[in-house]
DNA sequence: CGCAGACGTTCCAATTGTGACAGGTCGAAA
DNA sequence: TTTCGACCTGTCACAATTGGAACGTCTGCG
């Protein structure tokens, strides 16, 4: 049983790092605002998070330190085995099934509530789901996409968001019928 | 600060339980059956979390036991002061954004793997949401639907998830393209 | 009878996520 | 010069989630 050990289970956090490094080296706050402009609707991390797990990864030896800044500020690079891991996690699939959904269990149970607060939430539902599409529509058009892989991957993201949101909305609309 | 405290953070669980007793009453046990029946691909839950929660909603009086069993069976009831906390989770909304998705964070960082490998990857991701098409349509075949709150609100809820796969599906066929 | 298997509850240990807090360094503007 | 905001690292306590083990009770069956 190495360090390396194949919990196979979750912490998916720990290749979240590991893939933002290898695309590029930085400090733990380098990319905590990474995590927040770029993935923030798909995978919310906070500080305490990601220090934590830089240490880890670091006592592992998937990732080290390549330069340290003025304010004891540490530059981390991916290392070889850290690279190994992460295409590991990408090669072995299994990405197992749709997540939860706070939002979907409420349809569950929108039988406690009066007919017009169900269609309240559901109309709800659709909106913040509209609001996404414009907001994801805005960030396209900021973005000056190139032929990188970080382009054409992030480019895939952002498409699966824009569908979902299409559909969200769609749903909605026709939700909002049937609770009639 | 009252026992029904304004944790406004997750912890749906607990409503998740609270919904399915506003439905009908029930054991741990009978409620774990109904996790696995209805809401696997929504809200998993395991026993451990269950009865911890039946403890719990008990203690603050948001549930009661209704009457008792052979083998110590406790079936539960949710009472008013419960009713009351469902609806107002249902009403006060802010589902807050689509949750995270291990799926697509690894779309992310298929620039580390080669072309031909996260082709495949994204190819696996349409195969599973096809399976789950099919899956979702049997389903929705096998099952009776009657006029209840139940059958319209779980219609919703599985309509919810034939889209999802629909949407999964086709971006993943477009993505194929994209890689390229 | 004896026992497999469903029923039913309870406890525990480990991991992960959240939010607040503590502290230190640097650059530039007032 | 002082002060402020951005930079940068870390720790703590708590809640939520996961997974498994332990343990007793009833029912049906050979």
């Amino acid at each position: 049983m190495s360090i390396v050990e194949c919990h196979d289970g979750r912490m998916s956090l720990r290749h979240a790092v590991l893939g933002m490094l290898a695309d590029e080296p930085g400090s733990g706050y380098d990319l905590l605002k990474r995590f927040e402009r770029a993935m923030a609707s798909v995978w919310p991390a906070t500080q305490s998070q990601l220090y934590g797990e830089l240490g880890k990864l670091e006592a592992a030896g998937m990732i080290h330190v390549l330069a340290e800044g003025p304010r004891g500020r540490k530059e981390y690079e991916i290392t070889e085995a850290g690279l190994e891991e992460l295409r590991h996690w990408l090669v072995d699939v299994d990405p197992g099934g749709p997540p939860r959904s706070a939002g979907l269990l409420r349809v569950y149970f929108l039988g406690s509530v009066s007919p017009a607060q169900a269609r309240g939430y559901v109309a709800s539902m659709g909106e913040s789901a509209r609001a996404r599409e414009e907001r994801l529509h805005e960030l396209e058009a900021s973005i000056d996409w190139g032929d990188d892989n970080q382009s054409v991957y992030g480019r895939l993201v952002l498409e699966w968001g824009k569908r979902f949101s299409v559909m969200q909305r769609e749903w909605a609309e026709w939700a909002v019928k049937q609770v009639e």
